[in-house]
DNA sequence: TGGTTTTTTACGAAATTCGCAAAAATCTTT
DNA sequence: AAAGATTTTTGCGAATTTCGTAAAAAACCA
């Protein structure tokens, strides 16, 4: 857990900088993250941010789904590479998405041509971000490091 | 771009890995990532599977805020660790965020007491999560790369 | 075109990672 | 509690990567 406390703020820290700083060889660090990445436990990426690549619009958008069809929406979705995240959710929508876009053209084509013709969708509730506050990766909690 | 669509499947390649890949040196794929993170273009992450760290519910909640008190809801919640996400949004919910718990009952504890605490929430629209079908940083898009 | 700035390259030095075998610790079973 | 088996940690030298930096190349701009 201090391991990926520490990968969270920098993932590039090196083993041995790791290994250091929580007093354990370097081979143990690397051990065990290597051991972490095969059990599937975190992996390595990076974190761009949406505004410097161009991306100025993004939303959250609630879909009603055809019962039956909720899966193969999901999956169908889950390909478009502006759809950052797909979930099946109890509630007022059967799946919820997270896209970006750059500009809200994009949206509108994005609606209007990829998701009517997305068979199984009967309804889809946009909701525009007007300012970010958090959005993070940021799992591992202080309590559960403590244990 | 394309070292970013590189990093975003594996944020440990090295950068002599990368430069033979785009056929350029070493140097210039270290100076070029050196500058792209100065810029704030990106930041070397990881990103760990809830699953596998016992996070096993999931929940998107919208919120209702008393007019003028939106930002600082919004500030107060991105400070717990449990949320992973807080925007705000046009639409039916004036915040959306998005938060992972070890259980059911560390949900209803953080509705019932954490937000219900928190001045200026009007009212709470939870989603539970049923099923994960993508969750993922990537952005950069071929279309993008392309250019 | 000539001069300026930016980017890329090259390369030795420093640091990091890797591979692996021995030591230590942990777990099992009796 | 001991003996044996398994897992984890450690300690190296070797291979690889990163770093620092100065020169070359490219791009930019009057």
């Amino acid at each position: 857990m201090q391991i990926l406390q520490i990968l969270q703020e920098d993932g590039r820290r090196a083993y041995t900088d790791i290994a250091h700083q929580l007093g354990l060889s370097e081979g143990t660090i690397r051990s065990r993250i290597t051991r972490l990445l095969q059990d599937g436990v975190f992996q390595f990426v990076i974190h761009p941010d949406p505004e410097k690549l161009g991306l100025h619009v993004q939303a959250i958008i609630g879909l009603t789904t055809k019962l039956g069809l909720q899966n193969s929406v999901a999956e169908e979705l889950s390909k478009f590479p502006e759809v950052r995240f797909v979930g099946a959710f109890s509630g007022k929508h059967d799946l919820i998405i997270q896209a970006c876009f750059h500009n809200n053209e994009e949206l509108i084509t994005f609606v209007n041509e990829r998701l009517s013709q997305c068979e199984g969708i009967l309804a889809a509730d946009v909701s525009l971000e007007l300012k970010q506050y958090k959005d993070s990766f940021s799992f591992v909690r202080d309590e559960d490091v403590a244990i």
